[in-house]
DNA sequence: AGTCTACGTAAGTTGTAGCTTACCGTTCGT
DNA sequence: ACGAACGGTAAGCTACAACTTACGTAGACT
């Protein structure tokens, strides 16, 4: 799976954003959500996988916290296609300035 | 379903990016795709549903293109997000200080 | 060593997302 | 008016994602 489907669950993005608040545990996660905790583990395993948060063991509890270099490579997919919708658009525009010359 | 969880499903996502190259209609996508042309015409509906794509019919066919202000929000959020992690690391890092002025 | 806490993982269940085929409406051309 | 092109929708199937319970494991404390 890769980020941006991963963040399309909306268990796993309730996870997501309460991680970018602060660094949580897992049962500490799992008392605030309306699933268990096994279920946490098990999204935060996805999250892991793809670049979006990493953990650090803390005594026997886990805490885990956003990684900033994956919020940062889905900016730089969404910059990109921005880039590209406002170069298609631009584009667009001036073949239809072409095509208003010639009629 | 909200604008993460639609550009969450692969085929979504791809037929997203086609159209964020140029506009194109549901039967040119699904020539383009490894699924059925009503599988287009479905996913479609969610992507506009959710406010990335806009549609105008042009003759018998309908052409979808992107709507910049779906993805501008798409940004907005991750935005949001960039700035609530910075925040909160900002804030770790001051009060790891603080201990440190105390032990 | 024993126990308790916290977590991960395996196994199994279930809702549903995504897909297909079939059908119908609309628009353009002849 | 008729046929063809194009696309939306209904109905049904299926694979899988998300969840649960049960179990195993590692660390901390006495």
């Amino acid at each position: 799976m890769d980020r941006l489907g991963a963040l399309g669950d909306p268990t796993r993005r309730a996870i997501f954003e309460r991680l970018v608040t602060r660094p949580m545990a897992v049962g500490e996660l799992a008392g605030e959500l309306p699933v268990s905790r096994p279920a946490v583990s098990q999204h935060l395993k996805v999250l892991k996988e793809v670049g979006l948060v990493v953990d650090r063991a803390d005594g026997t509890r886990r805490l885990y916290r956003v990684d900033p270099r994956g919020v940062q490579a889905l900016r730089a997919y969404l910059d990109e296609l921005w880039d590209r919708a406002l170069a298609a658009f631009a584009q667009a525009v001036e073949r239809a300035e072409e095509e208003g010359k010639q009629s």
